[in-house]
DNA sequence: GAGTGGTCTAGACCACTCC
DNA sequence: GAGTGGTCTAGACCACTCC
């Protein structure tokens, strides 16, 4: 690592509290996450730490340090940001907490990748009634350019009629039909993406968009109902119309909490459950 | 805080690493939550911090400090278990995270209660489709002596036949019957209870339970369907038989990971729906 | 002003991985 | 043995709360 070759602007600022640093105290300050308080501060304050999770993410962002690969060590990072080996040790505890950074002991600090089994499972939360989760089988039924709806413009923070991409896939899962998924991508983001793509693509639908598509999957938000089959979800879920459907809609989230997918699944619960973890 | 009145076996072991503390070598070794992985470790091996997480818990289990209160400032609980500051930071910070305690800048750190709104909303996900989520109301229909049934008593790690309680209620959210619940409880740990102080308790039921039962809820972990509504739930829910419901399954633990609460819940989802984060 | 948790530093040794 | 993250200590000052 070379730090001499490190920018002034890349260095955090507000850090002479101690008066134990060099503090250079160039370059914009960042804000803290605010709080949707009543009374608007007049000036911003954010701990060292938040402003060096932030230059890390914007490295992860601009893609410095791709997917899988292992980010310079606690030490070196201390020297390259001005800082504590704490102080970089509390931002990446943080990164590592969110899913976005790995931690191996002994080995490094990686980037989170969605070519990992581990991960794919806290996307998909159906677990079998009987046996082990397994992986799911995709079965894409389209991929088609398309304009946005309202509805799915709203939800990607696009103009309506601004071009997205729709995919249709059946999940399998031991063997049987369980997922009917409608997935609506940014046509700009993944232009390119074909039917063709994702069959051939062995792996999450999410590791083909970070490894193809420079696109990745931090976070994700569902809302679950109870609806019933219609005719389509019926012939492709194996189900009489009218049999009881989960029906989960998400918006997943990259760096910086931009929207990039909009999808609805409907998913049979015969032999599966959602679950979820409260506490 | 009386240090002096403290005994020797509730001090941590296994920290004469450095040669910088008085270590106490005395009790029994703490065990780390063991994976459970192929080789059986001989020797057990955990952090100080995890050992000061569990004599904390402990404190908590036992009803040192009740929900609500205060617990001892960081330098006190460091000064009774004879660690540092920064050992008693990171047991309450990992406390914190699991909402076990709360941590007031200023203040000080407390016992986490669901005497609070936020807490209720944790425990029940439904989102309302237009407005802010609000407060539910609940209606009683029954609290029985039973006998539990396999299926129950496996949940509660109980024997087949041994007492439960069953509470029956409906959940009322924006005036409308959305949620028809069933409740089993351990007839053990909650002998007393009643329709009519479930009635007659304002607040949530797991703040009753805490407050006036001595059981506070940690976690839970839920199983998600669709299904169609029975005569029961179409009656209550006042929709027509055969409308696609949620059944919500969950278990509730307490401290230890002991389960005391096993419950059904059948959702309508036409006006709200169940709100999950993925990360 | 006193007391709380929040942040930050510096430095030590431990456990694990890879050679 | 060298390098990584993991734990632990000691001590400083900051932000916030309550008096």
């Amino acid at each position: 690592m070379n730090s001499a070759g490190m920018s002034e602007e890349n260095k955090p600022v507000g850090s002479d509290h101690s008066a134990n640093k060099p503090a250079s105290s160039v370059g914009s300050a960042v804000a803290a996450s605010a709080s949707a308080d009543t009374s608007a501060p007049v000036t911003v304050y954010a701990p060292l730490y938040q402003q060096i999770k932030g230059l890390i993410t914007q490295g992860l962002q601009a893609g410095e340090w791709r997917p899988g690969e292992m980010i310079p060590s606690e030490m070196e990072l201390a020297k390259r940001y001005g800082v504590s080996q704490g102080t970089v040790r509390k931002a990446v505890d943080d990164l590592a907490t969110e899913h976005i950074l790995i931690r191996r002991q002994g080995k490094g600090t990686f980037v989170a990748t969605h070519h990992e089994e581990k991960v794919s499972f806290r996307f998909l939360r159906l677990v079998p009634d009987e046996g082990e989760p397994t992986y799911p089988q995709s079965q894409f039924l389209a991929c088609k350019r398309m304009r946005a709806t309202p509805e799915v413009a709203d939800s990607l923070a696009l103009a309506t009629g601004d071009a997205v991409i729709l995919v249709k896939r059946i999940l399998y899962l031991q063997e049987r039909p369980t997922v009917l998924e409608e997935i609506w991508l940014p046509g700009l983001q993944f232009k390119g993406l074909t039917a063709e793509r994702l069959a051939a693509y062995k792996g999450p639908m999410y590791g083909l968009f970070e490894t193809e598509f420079g696109t990745r999957m931090i976070r994700a938000s569902e809302k679950i109902r109870a609806v019933a089959a219609d005719q389509a979800c019926a012939e492709s879920l194996k189900v009489t119309v009218g049999t009881p459907l989960l029906l989960v809609e998400r918006v997943a989230f990259t760096y910086g909490d931009q929207a990039v997918e909009w999808r609805r699944g409907f998913y049979r619960t015969d032999h599966h459950a959602y679950r979820n973890e409260l506490s």
